[in-house]
DNA sequence: TGCGGAACTTGTCATTTGGCAAGTGAACGG
DNA sequence: CCGTTCACTTGCCAAATGACAAGTTCCGCA
């Protein structure tokens, strides 16, 4: 499906912290992988082994609440790092599921040699320090706009945001994702419209 | 205010990621710091530059909404790390103050030699690696129970996991962290009580 | 000691959102 | 091609929470 690396090539040089060669030793290590519609790119109760670059096609993680209903974690576009933090780092079984919304294309490396990686090179290290806590900036980010945002500003931020979520992810997915019941967000959408 | 660094290795130590000496040749890198009640560890539009250990006290961090009012991000108890982190390893501006709801007693290092402490010892940069999983996996967490449960829920957890935090913050820096007003926290108080 | 202002409570009413159920249309599998 | 299922919409009513305003208590500071 993929040939080249060259996006996740320029996508590591892009953090500004890896040199163009470092870059590209670095791509060396990753696999292609391609994970089609719907097919689960990580099962809850398994290990989150791979730290996957998507390049084409969107996911999403999810887990289940109390009432054992699903809840929408992350959507994840082009040009991010896929993987669960805590099962990843922690080496301990995932709560959550990730699954491919779209076909879906990248490039992956698994947990041990990732860290190998991270020992050996500084500056991979930096870049995937970086990574930690972009994700971690964003989850506080959302977090403010779930208490202080109503439901409708919410929906406006996500589809100026990341519009290409609505042409490929089911209401309800979006719908637990911004925090509100599949019902809501049909009527919010409904009022959106008028504007 | 404070004399020995036990506390300080003990806590290194039991991230089960550094050893004993090691520990102790960590923590000799840090230095004391007392901050009284009500004083700031870090202002709005500073850059975080100190890691600190919190051994006694408790802080709590804020930030200010599209209105102008305070939303309390995090309330610091003893033995966790304070910081912020996309000021601190961004080296960017801070959005957020950090305040301290008692007299407070703790141990820091900058940033600069905790990145050359990183870079030298590669159990420390675990350690730090974790510390910053923990407070990502700590927000997933909060971020499904702002999504999933009622404020009165969320109150109850918090009371259940934080108690002390009652004893020293008041009713409105605790609502804004669970997302209502005072008013409202006000009024699920007082049905709590009942029960 | 006393004033001024936090901190918290309480009342009233409006708004947001949820729960439930029914209905439509399109997609999918047999 | 039909029937089932899924995705989404809509109506009705209830529950949760917010906005605003007034009242009480308590504390710090002049």
């Amino acid at each position: 499906m993929l040939k080249e690396k060259d996006r996740l090539i320029h996508f590591i040089q892009n953090s500004g912290l890896v040199s163009q060669q470092g870059a590209a030793a670095i791509a060396g290590h990753f696999q292609e992988k391609n994970t089609s519609k719907n097919e689960f790119f990580l099962k809850e109760g398994r290990i989150s082994d791979e730290y996957l670059f998507l390049e084409q096609g969107f996911m999403r993680s999810f887990t289940h609440d109390t009432n054992g209903d699903e809840v929408t974690t992350h959507f994840y576009a082009p040009d991010q790092i896929v993987f669960e933090v805590a099962s990843y780092f922690n080496r301990s079984i995932s709560r959550e599921s990730i699954q491919a919304l779209t076909d879906c294309g990248g490039w992956f490396i698994r947990y041990e040699q990732l860290n190998t990686l991270f020992h050996s090179i500084p500056e991979f290290r930096e870049f995937g320090r970086s990574i930690l806590v972009k994700g971690f900036v964003a989850l506080k980010q959302r977090m403010l706009s779930v208490i202080n945002e109503t439901a409708e500003k919410r929906y406006a931020a996500l589809i100026k945001s990341n519009p290409e979520i609505f042409q490929n992810a089911p209401l309800k997915a979006i719908a637990s994702y911004i925090g509100i019941t599949d019902t809501s967000l049909s009527r919010i959408r409904k009022e959106f419209a008028k504007k």
